[in-house]
DNA sequence: TAACATTGTGTAATAATATAACATTAACAT
DNA sequence: ATGTTAATGTTATATTATTACACAATGTTA
């Protein structure tokens, strides 16, 4: 049999935490929280974020340096991203949206160049913000 | 007469710095350069770049945590931009098409949501790289 | 199995990026 | 001139991320 990606114990419960996480999680409170399972320094924590983002399980939210997991499997395979961010409460939600994806992937510049790879964050109120 | 947003000594020394790199440059970067033109500290790059990002002549690359000047009028309104970026040689160059701006201005995501502020960042290989 | 390569781990030190706090000054509008 | 806002200068500190090195676990191949 073969284990598409078995994560490390490290990996484990790094993930886990994120997971359930309401909302993104920065590196270092990542760290403190797993302080008590015994990973102790900042590059235990980044290495796991790094394969689990290398291999789609959790999201970098470039402008916040935070961490969000993947509800979207699709991205697993294509590393094309796109978030929501509230500017007041900083709620992010990962946006699937079929058309959204296909134009972008689709899309081509002045060259030509089409990219496969992309992040895209959104900036606006999210509906409880809206209503204040 | 009313100056739109004429530059004070520290954002025009700072924004003619990247506005000649040919590269995006980042703070301490930036800061490194200037200290000879009298600017000292880390703070007064950063309120620099904040106040340049604010008025649209800069913007931020937020995956590489680097600056670059604006080369395209309509970004200075719209706080929308897109880039693309070489993974290998690490160029980046602002793109400026009308369609993608006017479809993601327009994007609605699932619960009817517009978004008029966005930051889009392409990966892939320029053109150079992609030839070696 | 044995040998090798690849990946992950633990630990310490340090680098790179960004902000807080405070006092002061410049620019601008009544 | 007075009050207001924005910018400055300075010091210290917080936050985010990587380098370097020794070692262990895992997987592959002979
Ligand atoms: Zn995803
Ligand atoms: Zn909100
Ligand atoms: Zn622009
Ligand atoms: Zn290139």
């Amino acid at each position: 049999m073969h284990k598409e990606h078995a994560l490390t114990k490290n990996q484990q419960i790094i993930f886990d935490l994120i997971d359930k996480s309401p909302e993104p999680m920065k590196a270092y409170s990542i760290l403190f929280n797993v302080q008590k399972k015994g990973i102790k320094a900042p590059l235990q924590v980044y290495r796991a974020l790094d394969k689990l983002v290398q291999i789609g399980k959790i999201h970098k939210i470039e402008s916040r340096n935070a961490f969000i997991a993947c509800h979207n499997s699709s991205c697993q395979v294509a590393k094309a991203t796109a978030f929501s961010i509230c500017e007041i409460c900083e709620k992010v939600t990962e946006i699937s949206s079929a058309g959204l994806s296909k134009y972008l992937a689709n899309f081509k510049d002045k060259d030509g160049m089409k990219y496969s790879k992309y992040n895209l964050e959104f900036f606006g109120l999210c509906k409880k913000c809206t209503l204040k």
